[in-house]
DNA sequence: TCTGGGGTCCTAGGACCC
DNA sequence: TCTGGGGTCCTAGGACCC
């Protein structure tokens, strides 16, 4: 931080955290921030807000004598569970989300390991989103840990003087965040979601960080192209075989080639490498609909039992049904993945003559796509579940908008409150809906 | 070391239609 | 006798994210 700090006699750097709020006056951070890169000249202000160690800081909380802790959520190792958050205590000792239990006990053989319980986390993560709506009702989650703000109207509020108007904002949310929720997050600050997005990466936890588009290029144009949101181990792979290593060189190989070599993807990468996506950041009640609703589970050990495969599916099918139903959709495909004991992954889709919601016709039509080999034969390890292509069921029937109440206020307070409501049931299962962070 | 669960988006071939 | 081009749907698989 202190490197990023000394930029500041250029007057350019914009870059903010806890370090520099603590260690530098009012005066010298107006004068820092005093350039052609304030935020007060740009055109949108983006914010991106990201619980720390959310679940594992939520179990802490709740008990403190795991403060100070190496505390490890997740399923359990004998039943082939993984981590899904950790405190960061534990990741010094290099255990990490997505990490097989079984491991992440063998790095950190005193850490609590606690099962966790999605429904507290998902009634947590709509507390929180209430606070950012106090702030702009432009508010999108992405997670049930996560969420983009368009403060870009809110600024007025948070002068004088203007250019300060967003890190006054961004202090005062994680300050109420804290007071109520007793949990600390991180928030970046920038033009754009995918700016936005980078910098609340930059000084977790408990990070604030207010990043110009000029100080983003300058920041990751020297790192790995691996570093960008979405490109995975395997973008990066084939990138770094067309001699593409850095940021850098991401933003100044030729469109065109990029192109004919990666598809459509090519324009994505370059707008991210760049931070320049145009991205808008959705109202809480205008979200996009969803397009699929899922179920599956890996099996403590694995099954050729079919009639134990069949118990399963309709258990399944069940829950999917009822989300449907519970979310006014109909489903027009049906879709089964099947996990064999050597990992390989199939998944077969049937499209419906009729979109339905009914769990009979989901599961008779999931079991009929079940292949002969995993009839008995190649153990299974996983069963999947999905519904897919929906389409919401007043839109199938003509059920028409009178059929709501006439009292226009309660009818929109009611329904931003099934909004709210619904958060948990979209995202309280750590279900993420990583698209519409760009496209 | 033995790899969860819930999502989104993209690609690609073949069918089918105009 | 050889031969269009475009559009959309269906199905399977894969990359990626949290």
């Amino acid at each position: 931080m202190f490197e990023l700090a000394g930029h500041n006699g250029l007057g350019r750097n914009v870059v903010l955290n806890k370090m520099f709020f603590e260690h530098k006056s009012a005066k010298e951070m107006s004068d820092n921030i005093n350039s052609k890169t304030s935020p007060k000249n740009w055109d949108r202000v983006i914010m991106h807000v990201d619980m720390d160690a959310f679940f594992a800081a939520i179990e802490i909380r709740n008990d403190p004598s795991l403060k100070g802790k190496p505390v490890i959520v997740g399923g359990p190792a004998d039943k082939r569970g993984v981590v899904s958050a950790c405190s960061y205590e534990a990741r010094e000792f290099g255990v990490h989300s997505g990490m097989p239990m079984a491991r992440a006990q063998r790095l950190c053989p005193d850490g609590v390991i606690i099962g966790g319980s999605l429904e507290m986390y998902g009634h947590v993560s709509t507390q929180m989103i209430k606070i950012l709506l106090d702030y702009t009702p432009l508010v999108e989650p992405v997670s049930v840990d996560e969420a983009f703000l368009d403060v870009t109207g809110s600024m007025k509020i948070w002068s004088e003087p203007l250019s300060h108007a967003p890190l006054r904002l961004a202090r005062d949310l994680k300050k109420r965040i804290k007071e109520n929720l007793d949990l600390t997050c991180s928030v970046g600050v920038g033009q754009s979601r995918i700016i936005a997005k980078m910098a609340s990466k930059l000084e977790k936890p408990d990070g604030l960080t207010i990043l110009s588009r000029k100080r983003y290029r300058e920041l990751f144009a020297q790192k790995p192209v691996s570093v960008l949101w979405g490109v995975g181990e395997k973008t990066a792979h084939a990138l770094n075989r067309m001699k593409i290593i850095t940021v850098a060189d991401l933003i100044e190989f030729p469109a065109d080639q990029l192109i004919k070599r990666m598809g459509k993807s090519a324009i994505w990468l370059k707008t991210i490498a760049k931070g320049d996506d145009t991205g808008k950041v959705h109202a809480l009640d205008h979200l996009p609909d969803e397009k699929s609703i899922s179920h599956e589970t890996t099996f403590a050990k694995d099954s050729t039992d079919l009639e134990y495969l069949r118990t399963t599916l309709l258990a399944l099918s069940v829950k999917v049904a009822r989300r449907l139903r519970r979310s006014e959709f109909l489903a027009k495909t049906v879709s089964l993945k099947v996990r064999s004991d050597s990992f390989k992954t199939i998944t077969r889709d049937k499209t419906l003559s009729q979109p339905t919601d009914d769990q009979t016709i989901i599961f008779k039509t999931a079991f009929s796509l079940l292949p002969e080999e995993f009839r008995g034969k190649v153990p299974v390890r996983l069963l999947g579940v999905k519904a897919d292509s929906l389409v919401k069921r007043n839109d199938l029937t003509q059920l028409s908008l009178f059929t709501h109440g006439p009292d226009s206020h309660n009818q929109s307070m009611s329904k931003l409150n099934k909004t709210i409501d619904s958060i948990k049931e979209r995202f309280g299962d750590s279900s993420v809906k990583p698209g519409t962070l760009i496209r």
